[in-house]
DNA sequence: TAGTGGTCTAGACCACTCG
DNA sequence: GAGTGGTCTAGACCACTAA
């Protein structure tokens, strides 16, 4: 590695930290895509002469992260958003009695517009600055229960409005198209009237309690990518919350 | 250790694991306290016959689950609930202007009570047990923001009823009084409308948008110990969930 | 059977705390 | 300076997967 010697004075930092700092580099500029294969503990330690120990604290704290999933007896991949048993990492709605399903979406409107206030501050934009905007609705055991208006920088996205349609897993296709994959989220929740646009589609009084979501969602350079504001109809589910 | 064999046909258990195991058990046994100093890695690792490494890993991952503090250079502590940084460990409701407090609380009333549906539900008892039952108003910046609603298993908390006065930090007092710590816990979130009686108190329309948050608190043991059900005013706050 | 990650050990040195 | 946790290494063996 480029420290050797551990007393630089000012600014120690462990072996380990520098080889997971490298390796995120690589993942963040595509040297390895997610679901993909990465090289064996004893070929990372050679390649970067330090000791497969190191390497191994390193992989760790990585998969700690979700960005790596390992394997005895196979290996270490890259970690895939919402795949598998991380499918539902950020989604935490559930149906108060049934499976914890992934919900269909059908989009009502997909345009350009300026940030408000609200998006400007989540996205680190100043307002009236470019953005696209869908707007949908989600269905939890064929229901229309939630009603979501996903935020996003024009120019993180370029040609998102080429796509044909809004696919229901939107943050494959950033990983994808875009190469922005989600590292991690933050959600705001609180408890408001439906509007009568909401209200409208989801089939309840306009002033019905609703649970809104506003998740703004970041990449692995935790710089914030989208910002998703969920209204959802909790009557019959419920969000999930697990502390430690 | 008891296993030294790995190869014991089925049930294999890593060693780190059955010293966490059992390291865990004194915790739960009162040898240590809360707050209070352990053995050192090394006193551990002689005592148990095992090496230093193998202590370490057991004492990282009971770290990793808040059970345990380290700090180089002092020793390892016992971890306080609801201490230092831990305190907002299970207070998720943050003003949207203004610093994460823990709020200040009112006793409306202190009943002995049977569990309804719910409550048999959350604490794996059966309808009509014998439970504690506690009302009380939550203050968020001198405003009436939160009712709640806390049932404990009588069984697990004698005395309740003769305790002076109901504390802010119950966790404390349970911990010190009844030795049950508190080292988990899941939410269900949903949307309601107040009720006549959540109205009154909150200083509100009755079906009012309030967010509803039912919290299971689990010991160390991963017993179920305490039911609560909060209803929040989020005009002028949110419920924080960070995701990974 | 070869190769991977998982566990366990022993020993060295470093950074931090406290008397 | 003594003692603690933190990092790093080297090497052994185990459990799992796939060819």
């Amino acid at each position: 590695m480029t420290d050797t010697a551990q007393t630089e004075a000012f600014g120690f930092r462990p072996l380990y930290r520098q080889v997971k700092e490298s390796l995120v580099r690589r993942l963040i500029e595509g040297e390895w895509q997610p679901g993909q294969l990465i090289p064996s503990e004893m070929e990372l330690s050679r390649e970067l002469g330090v000791s497969q120990g190191t390497v191994r604290k390193a992989l760790d704290t990585m998969r700690a992260e979700n960005l790596l999933i390992r394997r005895q007896g196979r290996g270490t991949y890259v970690a895939e958003p919402e795949h598998g048993d991380l499918r539902f990492q950020f989604f935490r709605l559930v149906p108060d009695d049934g499976e914890h399903v992934f919900p269909a979406s059908r989009t009502l409107r997909r345009v350009q517009a300026e940030a408000d206030q609200e998006e400007a501050k989540a996205l680190g934009m100043r307002q009236k600055d470019p953005i696209w905007r869908v707007e949908r609705i989600r269905m939890l055991e064929n229901v229309p229960s939630i009603i979501e208006t996903i935020s996003l920088p024009e120019g993180r996205f370029p040609g998102f409005d080429s796509l044909d349609d809004v696919p229901n897993n939107l943050y494959r296709i950033y990983s994808q198209r875009w190469g922005i994959t989600i590292g991690s989220a933050t959600e705001q929740l609180k408890a408001v009237g439906a509007s009568v646009r909401d209200a409208k589609h989801l089939d309840c009084r306009s002033g019905h309690p609703l649970l809104r979501i506003a998740r703004t969602a970041f990449d692995l350079e935790r710089n914030a990518v989208e910002l998703r504001v969920s209204r959802c109809l909790t009557e019959d589910a419920y969000y999930l919350s697990e502390l430690r």
